[in-house]
DNA sequence: TTGTATGCGTTATCAG
DNA sequence: CTGATAACGCATACAA
C-alpha cells in the first residue's frame, strides 16, 4: 500500500543516484560536473520522475523568472495583442508571464501590484488609469503609454506622430475639412497626444479642423449629434476624420452609414491601433498601426535590464499608416 | 549608510511587534489571535510594509493557490474571450492564474505541462492538439474542447446541438440547398461535431447539403475553387452556408461578395463561436454563439473540485444562435 | 491563547 | 570536483 507520496526532491534524487544534495543542484543548474556523476544523476532524475520546485529555488534566491504584467483586460483586440507579444519576448529570455486584469477598476491595479510584491515578481509591467497609483520603488516598474515620473520609464507609440501622420493623410487624399473624435478618460496620457499631432497637422497644412472629445461618462449618442449637427442638406460638412481608437471608428462609421453617408466616398476614416480582423486578416479599418511587437520588445528588455534608473524615461516608437478600406486608395 | 536589506519577513515584524513569529503568522491568515496582540501586529505590519512572500507559503503547504491554462494564443478572439472568463471565475475564488501560449505548437504544449508541474500549480485547464499528449496523473487536470479518457474532465460547447440548430435555422430561413465548410486538424475533437449535427439535421428536414472539409495544410483557395466550381450562370449553387468558425465565414462572405453573390440575400451563412466586433460590438456574422463564461465558470469549478475522480467526463454547454447581419431577419 | 522549534526544497558556502 | 550543512520565509505541531 504505497503512501500518497509528494513529489521527489533533489534529496530523493540524490539518494537514489548515490550522490550528495548539492551535485544534483549543480547538475539541474548545468554547472560543472564530472561526467560520471552527471550521468548517474540524469538517470536518477529520469527515474524517479524528478522536477524542479520552483518555490524552493524563488524562496532561496529571490528571483522568480516572472514579471507581472497589469492591463485592463484581453477582450480588446489591441490589448490581447500587446498580451501576446509581450508573452512571446518574456519566454524568449525564459521568464513567465504573471498576467493581472484590472478591468479599468482602480483599486484592482493597485491590488495588483501587492500581489506582485508578494509573489517577489522580477519586475512589473503596467498599463493603467488610476491617477493617484503608487509605483513600488523596489521593483523594476515599467509603464505603456503613461508617464508617471522620470525615474519610472514609459514606453508607448509615437502618438504624436501618428496623429499628424493621420492629418497629413488626409489632407494627401485631398480632404477640405476634417475632424478629430475621441472618448476616453480625463487622464493626461500618451494617447492624449494623437489628437495633439492631428491638430498641429492640419494646422501646418492650413487644413480647417474641429475637435469633438467626449469624456468616459458621456454617452456614444453624443457623437450622433455631433454628426447630425454637422449635415447640410444631406451632406456631411466633413470630408475627413481622424478618430482616437479603431473601434471607435468602426462605431462611427456605422452610424454614418445608417445616416446614409458613404465611407470613403463621402468622408474617409483614420482610426488609431491597427487592429485586424480576427486578429490577423484585413485591418478593420484604415489605421495608424502602433508598433506592438516592438512595444512589447522595449517593455521586456527595459524592465529586465540591469540599470533601469539609467534608461530613457520615455520611449516613443514609430507608427506607421495602413489601408483598411475606409480611405480612397 | 543603510544596507540595501530586503523585505521584511514576518521574524522582522514580530521583533517590531514584541510578538513571537507564530502569532503574525496567525494575524496573517486570519486566525484566532487575541485583539491586543493582533493590533500590535498589524502596526508593525504597516509600519515596515510587510508583504508576505508567496514562495514560503507554497514551499510549507504545497499549494499555489494557481492554476496553469495553456491555450494557443490571445489573438484569436474566442480564445481572448476564454482566457478572460477563466481568468475572472479564478479570481472569485482567490486563485492566481499562469498564462501559458503554446501557439499550437505540440512540443510547446508538453513543455508547458512540465513548467506548470515545476510551479506546483494546484491544477491544469488546457486546449490543446498534440494526439499523443501525456496527462499529469497527479494533479488535476481539465481539458476544453477534446476528450482525453473517463478520468480526463472535458468540457465544451453543445457543438452537436450547434450544427443541427444552423441546419434547422437555415431550413427555417427558407434555405433549399446548403452546405458545411470547415477547416481544421485531423484530430477529432469536440468541434468536429458541428458537422455531424448539421448533417443529422439536414437528413431529418430532408433538406440537400454538401460537406467541404479541409484540412489545415490545405490552402484556402480551395474553397474559392469549390465555390466557384458551384456556380451556374451567375448564381450560387447554395442558398445556406453553415461554416466552422465565425473567422471562416468571414474569410468566405468576402470570396463570395468578390465573386458578386451577395450576403445574405443570395445565400445566408451562419458561422459558429460568436465572436464580436472588437470584442463587445456586434457579432461579426450570424453564429452559434459558444457560452464561454459557463465553460470557463465550468472549467474552473471542475479542477478545484475536491473529488475530480468523481466528476462527468465529458460537459456539453447549450449554445444559442445570434442574428449578425449574415442571414435574413 | 501565545511561544518555540522544525522542516518544506532549494542554493550557496565551506571543508575535504 | 564533491560532500555536508546552513539559511531562505513560512505554517504548524507541540509545549507552555
Amino acid at each position: 500500500m504505497a503512501k500518497e507520496k509528494s513529489a521527489p526532491t533533489m534529496a530523493d534524487v540524490a539518494r537514489e543516484a548515490g550522490v550528495a544534495l548539492g551535485t544534483v543542484s549543480r547538475v539541474v543548474n548545468g554547472q560543472q560536473v564530472g561526467e560520471e556523476f552527471r550521468s548517474k544523476v540524469e538517470a536518477a532524475i529520469q527515474r524517479l520522475g524528478y522536477q524542479y520546485n520552483t518555490s524552493g529555488r524563488a524562496l532561496r534566491t529571490d528571483r522568480t523568472n516572472t514579471i507581472a504584467l497589469i492591463i485592463p483586460n484581453t477582450i480588446n483586440p489591441y490589448f490581447a495583442l500587446l498580451v501576446h507579444h509581450i508573452n512571446l519576448a518574456l519566454e524568449k529570455r525564459n521568464y513567465k508571464m504573471m498576467l493581472c486584469f484590472t478591468e479599468y477598476d482602480r483599486s484592482r491595479e493597485s491590488e495588483f501590484i501587492q500581489m506582485a510584491q508578494q509573489n517577489r515578481v522580477d519586475g512589473i509591467i503596467a498599463l493603467t488609469y488610476n491617477p493617484d497609483l503608487t509605483i513600488p520603488e523596489d521593483i523594476p516598474f515599467v509603464t505603456i503609454d503613461r508617464f508617471f515620473s522620470v525615474s519610472v520609464p514609459c514606453i508607448a507609440a509615437d502618438n504624436f506622430g501618428g496623429g499628424w501622420m493621420a492629418g497629413q493623410k488626409l489632407a494627401e487624399l485631398g480632404c477640405k475639412n476634417v475632424a478629430f473624435m475621441r472618448i476616453g478618460s480625463t487622464l493626461t496620457n500618451e494617447p492624449s497626444k494623437r489628437k495633439d499631432g492631428f491638430v498641429a497637422a492640419c494646422v501646418e497644412l492650413g487644413l480647417p479642423f474641429e475637435v469633438m472629445a467626449l469624456e468616459d461618462s458621456q454617452p456614444f449618442s453624443e457623437f450622433e449629434r455631433f454628426l447630425c449637427d454637422h449635415m447640410q442638406n444631406g451632406r456631411l460638412a466633413f470630408d475627413g476624420l481622424f478618430i482616437g481608437t479603431d473601434m471607435l471608428a468602426w462605431q462611427i462609421i456605422r452610424v454614418l452609414r445608417g445616416m446614409g453617408v458613404r465611407v470613403p466616398e463621402d468622408v474617409q476614416v483614420i482610426g488609431f491601433d491597427g487592429i485586424q480582423m480576427f486578429g490577423v486578416l484585413e485591418y478593420a479599418v484604415s489605421t495608424i498601426v502602433q508598433p506592438v511587437q516592438e512595444i512589447a520588445e522595449t517593455c521586456v528588455s527595459t524592465v529586465l535590464s540591469k540599470h533601469l534608473s539609467t534608461m530613457p524615461s520615455l520611449i516613443c516608437l514609430p507608427v506607421k499608416y495602413a489601408f483598411g478600406g475606409t480611405t480612397k486608395e
